[in-house]
DNA sequence: TTGTATGCGTTATCAC
DNA sequence: GTGATAACGCATACAA
């Protein structure tokens, strides 16, 4: 270290007093002032590698995400990076591209980068449970956002879909909507699930019935887009088929989108003709005209809690303690112009 | 290395074989099946950490993006992400969240954790020039996208906006448009500046005159969504002025979409009472609706041709080698629903 | 064809 | 109060 010879001290008391280790007290002010100045005037920095190498820590954490290009997981990568920030630990993103085999390389690599902790960003593509598990065996603090993988024995965070779901319908409701007709996700995905099962728990409690044709569900999950264009398909299918509908509850905001598309597409205006609403609240819903009426995710908050409890684990040692195995954060509606009262 | 002890072969046999050096020749088949297969077994994954030390090489680049939810650099990561892929480079990539006191300490720890290129994606916010200068005085292989700066030393890369004004507008006169009014960047943009100068090129070639009071400009540039409300202000204010338009020109998608939000909000509709063109080509786009007809700037090929010219760089050694200084990419007229004939 | 020794830049454990 | 020294896991020049 040519910090040591350039002061005339050993490299051990430099080591010490540029880390401010218990045993700077033992060194004289001097010493560690004069270590200090010719540090700074050599524009020193301590090698990571040569430091990770030795402490056998890396100090970053694997941030594994599905699909970067999807506006659903920026917000949480911003969560994540806000709350990593003050503790050191720098989040190394890899993006899957909806690309399950990629998405095992990742992981690969997030482990030979000797990753101490890892947050897996599943939104949309299925995830590999089997690997996944293999890394909560080998001790690696790891959460899962936006998948319910508790089961899997993966601690996950993620909205409150049948929450969601209700205050969906129950806006609706409240804007005098009876005749609404529902856009529902894959059934590969829980979430789809849930959010129907939160929208029939309102209808039963409303009383409101449901007919089997004013219900139809989104083909399979190649892809994130699938849900726009999806959309305005399914959509145009009910105004060929002459149902009468006086509102749309869409799976997501993509689907929204897609549906809103496919109204226009026959000359139908929203919300004079019909109200939409969505769920996600990504960026876009905000910025379209008309905007978008959906039920917010907080992504955000999703990432921060993942990144805090990952790292709380890694700093206690423990996979096992720090946060529950399935935490299910609030809903937000949020009131736009795509809903209006009849 | 405990692979040597397991295959009883000597720690240079394993490190030759499993990295296979030159030297791997020598080896006797057999020796390298064996070792490979205990290596396999053992599930050895080599310690990045050490080898980095030893070799000094990080097989790392440091990518700093000005924020990350901003829709348009999400696909140039892509693109950096698809090209260093078979590299094996690992981007590390740093969100600055438009905050210039981030950006120089991202920069800062990207120089600590010894990338060995540097690739900034600068969408927006201003960029500091002068701690940009600083690294390529320390001869790390820099690449800026978006914006231009190789005035300053440093290989930029980014779309040809003079053209894609140009092209902008041309799309309009041929639609037959010839009362068309201008939304332009903030002042301090240079984009805004050279796209400006390729629609007034179109305009002088093709004999139309551009009023003064057609037009406007964003104010500064506190935050990317300042295009969004502004452009709904401005356009507004037209409408209250009684200003006859037939056409508006966005400095940019975010623009362009503020602007029919102020046409919608005093009960015009495009593109039946006006058209909207954009620029850039943001997912959105596609699935707005009316979907918007705008210039398509070629992001990810933008982060492709970044990657390549650092990662080269790197491999042959030459900061000043490799790549022009200033890349311009051409841009793509994208026609959509949100510009008709008159 | 294979093994041994050395050093990469740290930190930690001692001894002085 | 301070300094010498041994690892951390790997790659490589050189010896065998």
């Amino acid at each position: 270290m040519d910090v040591a010879r350039a002061s005339g001290y050993s490299v051990s008391s430099v080591s010490i007093v540029l880390n401010d280790a218990p045993l700077a007290d033992n060194l004289s002010a001097k010493t560690r002032r004069k270590i200090r100045t010719v540090a700074e005037k050599l524009g020193y920095r301590p090698h990571v590698f040569a430091r990770s190498l030795r402490t056998q820590r890396s100090n970053t954490i694997g941030v594994i995400v599905f699909d970067m290009s999807d506006p659903f997981c920026t917000l949480i990568l911003r969560g994540i990076d806000k709350q990593l920030q003050p503790t050191g630990f720098l989040p190394v993103v890899m993006d899957a591209h909806n690309n399950r085999e990629r998405f095992e390389r990742y992981l690969e690599m997030a482990l030979e980068r000797r990753v101490e902790g890892l947050v897996v960003v599943a939104n949309w593509l299925f995830v590999s449970i089997a690997a996944l598990k293999q890394q909560a065996k080998d001790r690696l603090p790891t959460v899962v956002v936006g998948r319910d993988l508790h089961r899997s024995g993966v601690r996950s965070v993620l909205v409150d879909n049948e929450r969601g779901g209700y205050l969906a319908l129950r806006h609706l409701y409240e804007l005098g909507h009876r005749k609404v007709n529902f856009l529902l996700g894959p059934k590969q995905l829980s979430d789809s699930g849930r959010r129907w099962a939160g929208m029939k728990r309102f209808a039963v409690q409303s009383g409101i019935e449901i007919a089997a044709s004013r219900v139809l569900q989104l083909p399979g999950l190649s892809d994130p887009l699938t849900g726009f264009s999806s959309g305005a398909e399914l959509t145009g299918r009910w105004l060929r088929d002459g149902t009468r509908f006086t509102a749309i509850a869409a799976f997501d905001d993509m689907t929204a989108f897609g549906a809103i598309r496919g109204l226009n597409n026959h000359g139908l205006r929203v919300p004079e003709d019909c109200s939409v609403i969505g769920f996600d609240d990504v960026p876009m819903a905000e910025l379209a005209t008309p905007s978008l009426t959906t039920i917010r995710q907080p992504m955000e908050s999703m990432g921060r809690y993942a990144a805090e409890v990952v790292s709380a684990q890694i700093s206690n040692g423990s996979v096992r303690r720090g946060g529950e195995p399935l935490k299910l954060l609030a809903p937000e509606l949020v009131v736009r112009q795509s809903t209006a009262g009849l």
